[in-house]
RNA sequence: GGUCCGUUCGUCUAGUCAGGUCAGGACGCCAGGUUUUCAUCCUGGUAACACGGGUUCGAAUCCCGUACGGACUACCA
């Protein structure tokens, strides 16, 4: 399907690191973008400068890099509809506001932050509820409320003064959600909203709707915090006389553990990472684990993020990028909140792990031998993957599963010990020394045959040899199939090993 | 408090729009099997329609109410 006229956004404020639940909302919007043919912008909305984080816009970037989701407009790639971070359109959102004050659907108000918080706390002391509305205005200091001469006086002398919306009176509001359906509100309960701050910023409802306008954004998909301000933005649209776009309110991601959604505050607290990248904090210094610095592969990541909301309808669960895009609609997109689950994230990465080649991993795990002062040939690294590698979540777990491939015990499990190596062990062990030494050619199926024909002719038992065996060979009762291992090592140092475990641990009475 | 949104196994979910298979799958967990070990793997099991009414021959599904949960309620986004 193409349809040049989808136009969609993810419109992140650089106020620090972006969070899984941000990420997916992205994801959505990408995916719904590529599957319908259209253009996905991204939009930096910086309208509070005071929550400004340096190095915020970057990490967004990056992740979205590392995620493989693409834009095709904004920041950092440009398009027709610039410029795309929101402190840089200053000027065009003025004009917006005046417009909206001329045609009457918005006025000055110069109420002060104290005045305001003193009104709210009066009308507490009495359990009421104290809207900034056809009710209340009236009794506020507006251009609705003082008159013209004082209006104008108070403008002229540059006394701060904000922009608010005139909300309707007693009008039923009613609008269409994409996942929700037809939601419906009366503009009693709302309140004249801040368009425009005392600094000469617009506040995000007015540069929201401004800008969707004029990059011709035809879906708004967002979280679901944003549905209680819907009214406010399609009553906008309304008296601007623009066409509004269609909406989507996704479901929150929740946390896993006690209540609410999902937010940057929980960092590391739950046991896993809330972000996609790693983020130290340019104030405390803090540092954030991230998904990438986890070891979780980016397309682990992205398919487990989408199948949190979202469900082909049949019982597929591994998409790449290309199979999501196909596969995704909105109309699938649930409406309850997803709690997430650690377990299945890694889950996702093992599946993805043992698709990779031998070599891709091989690759990836070098610079961790490279840590563990391990010199490897590659060509030797990319077989031990092959015989360890559906053992591990991530490509750090191989060390684990794989470390004595490179190195030779120093000592041995004791508990193993105390199990298998018995009073016939060392005779055992020495023989088969022996034994192996003159086993030619010395690959897997060879010697296997062999040991195994020696074992049962002196019916020396199969377990008995065997654990022994290994543990001379891998210093604990565990790892790959025991000829395998021995025919990577090779006769020589296969051989040392027996000769080592047997000084070790010796003779057992 | 007010407004809005939501509610199927512990978790993610299918099924709801067009009422009618022991409510299906996945993760986790448990058991068994395979194996020289551990892990993987295979097989099986565990476990849910929030509650109460109504409509109907029949309700997870439609209607009403209740409860619970969540979001929002800033000159933040």
């Amino acid at each position: 399907m193409s349809n040049k006229n989808i136009r969609v956004r993810f419109a992140p404020s650089p106020t620090g690191p972006l969070h899984i639940g941000g990420v997916r909302t992205a994801l959505y919007n990408f995916l719904f973008a590529r599957k319908n043919g259209g253009k996905f912008i991204l939009r930096i909305e910086d309208t509070d400068q005071t929550r400004f984080v340096p190095g915020a816009e970057d990490y967004i970037i990056e992740a979205f890099k590392w995620c493989g989701i693409e834009f095709d407009e904004g920041v950092t790639k440009g398009g027709d509809f610039g410029p795309y971070t929101q402190s840089e359109r200053k000027a065009v959102y003025k004009q917006y506001a005046d417009e909206l004050i001329t045609s009457g659907n918005a006025y000055y108000a110069f109420d002060t932050a104290e005045q305001l918080s003193e009104k709210r706390a009066a009308f507490e002391a009495e359990k009421k509820t104290f809207t900034y509305n056809a009710a209340e205005r009236l009794n506020m200091g507006n251009s609705l409320s003082l008159p013209k001469e004082e209006v104008e006086r108070l403008l002229e002398s540059g006394t701060p003064y904000v922009i608010r919306f005139k909300m309707p009176e007693n009008e039923q509001v009613v609008m269409n959600d994409l996942i929700r359906g037809k939601v419906e509100v009366n503009t009693s309960v709302l309140d004249d909203k801040i368009l425009f701050k005392s600094d000469g910023m617009p506040t995000y409802h007015l540069a929201n709707i401004i800008d969707d306008h004029l990059m011709e954004i035809s879906h708004v998909i967002r979280g679901e915090e944003w549905l209680p301000s819907l009214p406010l933005h399609v009553l906008l649209y309304r008296a601007l006389g623009w066409q509004e776009p269609e909406f989507a309110h996704l479901p929150l991601l929740l946390k896993p553990d006690g209540h609410g959604k999902l937010s940057k505050r929980d960092g590391d607290r739950l046991g896993f990472p809330v972000f996609p990248l790693q983020w130290k904090d340019p104030k405390t210094g803090e540092l954030s684990s991230g998904y990438r610095e986890e070891g979780y592969f980016p397309e682990a990541f992205v398919n487990m993020l989408a199948l949190l909301g979202w469900n082909p309808g049949d019982e597929r669960e591994l998409f790449d990028m290309e199979a999501l895009i196909e596969a995704f609609s909105i109309e699938r997109v649930n409406k309850s909140g997803a709690r997430f689950d650690a377990e299945k994230a890694k889950w996702f990465n093992h599946q993805y792990l043992i698709k990779k080649s031998n070599i891709e991993l091989a690759e990836a795990f070098m610079p961790i031998l490279k840590e563990h002062h391990v010199l490897a040939d590659k060509e030797f690294v990319t077989q031990v993957i092959a015989l360890v590698k559906e053992r591990a979540t991530f490509v750090k777990d191989l060390w684990d599963q794989s470390f004595f491939f490179f190195v030779r015990p120093e000592e041995y499990d004791t508990k193993a010990v105390k199990k298998r190596w018995k009073a016939a062990s060392y005779q055992q062990m020495t023989e088969l020394k022996e034994l192996l030494l003159n086993t030619e050619p010395f690959t897997a199926s060879h010697t296997e045959e062999v040991v195994k024909k020696w074992i049962e002719e002196n019916e020396y038992g199969m377990g008995m040899v065997m654990n022994a065996f290994r543990l001379l060979i891998v210093g604990a009762l565990k790892g790959p199939h025991l000829f395998d291992i021995i025919a990577l090592l090779g006769q020589e140092e296969t051989v040392e090993r027996i000769s080592n475990g047997l000084l070790t641990l010796g003779k057992k009475e």
